[in-house]
DNA sequence: GACCTAAATGACACCGGTATCATTGGTGGT
DNA sequence: ACCACCAATGATACCGGTGTCATTTAGGTC
């Protein structure tokens, strides 16, 4: 079987090679006669061009490189799905590239990414979002990429951002408004500038609701189950323990939760516990937990289309898209009852 | 700045580029002084070969497709990051296509992703590794490709096996040695052939131990959370419920979990449940899961390694690689104690 | 030192597209 | 009818590697 090549469709159109070219790529000045000759000439040969030279005469690779050190499986795969929809559409590849965001040779590791694999852009998620030696570099490389969840502002690429803050906000009013005032929060890894913007919401919702802050309340996690166990215990065991827990996390809010069980305290008529995410786990666990649904499907699908057209040089509405948290009551929550 | 091209290089060692390409691959029959020279011109400029251009001159893509429809977001991670850890060991990178295995286009949109990136190589995972009509399609194409957990064997391309009959029976065997004997099955989704071999585990085990098969103890769930609570209201509803059940997955164990909580069912002491997969979620609920743990990283690294050898067309030691099921033991299982 | 052989190296075509620029042919204006 | 002009098309170089085959070089033999 001869391989379908441009030169092959050519001499059946009766055709030069450019002039097929052109029809590829629907250039101008094309009479519509040949376009359609060739048109069928595709059809009928099945002819596909080859991606490598294209990408040779190009200089493109139609590949995206999608960074990610993110211990949610569910969050990884949630970005991949809203990446590749975009990608698919457009005509580009996804080429996944799990890093170690703590490793001293990560900039080494994303080098050899764009050089070995030539992509034509980048997309970062958390915590790559906020490196500034990461952004640096790539500003400095020409390389176009795009940034999710960022909490720190750059002019020089587009991202795309939830408001975490004002999530966060809205779920502690929530509690505040099932009647809890003594809400216990537990905050999330330190190396995720998330986690300071869950706390910050959770601090001014109580601020506006006339609660005071408590310290003691305000336990440091690491967005791990373990640590949210061990965040809950402290929690639980104060002299005079919360009634709600705010954990920055569904792992940990989970985790919480176990705590409870072991505790023989019920949840959540004894006791509200809310999370963060909105993980598979939040409503296979039973209770379900009330937690806040970021849009991260959508976010990626947004970051991916911004990047394509920075890649083809479209001018961008707005280098910077803000999608909507959504916040998800399940049966983990109950209004407070005194001395249940 | 320049770009760094073959050509560069060339000129800077003052050799011939296609000095340049043999020192590049290793190839024979370059003196020890020149392979020298060439080497250290690569490091002084930095030079990275174009894949692109490789690619078109050898045919070769170095891109490997990952074809996956798993309801599971962690099996498809943990697929992932095993393909991707030999990937970059050998140079190649991962194309993920998630598909729907019901779609009927499934054939057209494989065979544009073959054809429009230009594969190297193909992974199947299930339920795709045992459809015998993409089987066929790439048998036909020459696509090197190989499959992960078939159920069916096929002698024209390798493919990587755990034992889930074993397992399964294994599971069962350590639920009879608790004391149960009353044990409540919940098939998978019946278009996953994996789902009948762990229910023939289970059976083979309640056999070999004596005790009957009573089909109303056997329900058919889908995989699915909502699945698993629905088989499991209806074990737990019987007039003589199981003692312990055993779910084809975790999450359906989570489910069974949840339906005993709501019925006041004390698990592990007056039920014992037990999963399969051993998902994220089966420790981190409460009571953590009894499960079998797949070595799915290791068997889609094993598939990888397997499959580049008959790219790179070395021969394979063998066509066919099994790994072993691991029982985990966890805080959902314990003895019987007759009416607790 | 002449000769032979094998190792080392280079010249050049080729992979399948795109880019540049030249050429052809048709159309409208006067 | 003539010319100017623009749309349509083609010829050819080029992208950055690899494959083929010819040529040069080095080493060993007599």
């Amino acid at each position: 079987m001869e391989k379908i090549t441009i030169n092959v469709v050519a001499k059946h159109a009766g055709v030069s090679k450019k002039t097929v070219s052109r029809v590829l790529n629907g250039e101008p000045n094309v009479s519509e006669s040949t376009r359609k000759k060739v048109q069928e000439v595709f059809d009928e040969l099945g002819y596909r061009p080859s991606p490598q030279a294209r990408g040779l005469a190009t200089n493109q690779s139609y590949l995206i490189g999608l960074v990610y050190d993110n211990p949610s499986k569910s969050y990884v795969y949630d970005v991949q799905t809203g990446a590749l929809s975009i990608c698919n559409q457009k005509g580009y590849h996804l080429l996944i590239h799990p890093a170690e965001y703590q490793n001293s040779d990560l900039v080494d590791n994303l080098t050899t990414l764009i050089n070995d694999s030539r992509l034509d852009g980048l997309v970062l998620t958390p915590p790559f979002s906020d490196m500034h030696h990461l952004i640096e570099l790539l500003d400095k490389s020409q390389l176009p990429y795009v940034r999710i969840a960022p909490t720190i502002m750059h002019d020089t690429s587009p991202s795309v951002i939830s408001n975490d803050v004002e999530a966060a906000y809205e779920m502690t009013c929530y509690l505040v408004s099932l009647g809890h005032s003594k809400i216990g929060f537990i905050k999330g890894h330190p190396d995720h500038n998330v986690s300071e913007q869950r706390l910050e919401g959770y601090q001014k919702a109580l601020t506006d609701n006339g609660i005071p802050i408590i310290p003691e309340y305000i336990k440091q996690g690491f967005f791990t189950f373990s640590s949210g166990e061990e965040c809950g215990r402290k929690l639980l065991s104060l002299t005079e323990p919360p009634t709600a827990i705010f954990a920055s996390n569904d792992y940990m809010a989970a985790a919480v939760l176990k705590v409870a069980s072991q505790k023989n305290i019920s949840v959540p008529h004894e006791l509200s516990v809310v999370g963060f995410d909105n993980a598979p786990i939040s409503s296979y666990i039973w209770p379900s937990l009330t937690t806040v649904k970021q849009p991260v499907e959508a976010m990626a699908s947004q970051a991916l289309t911004m990047l394509i057209e920075t890649i083809q040089k479209k001018p961008l509405d707005n280098i910077q898209a803000q999608m909507e948290d959504e916040l998800i009551v399940r049966d983990s929550t109950a209004p407070f009852r005194s001395s249940g």
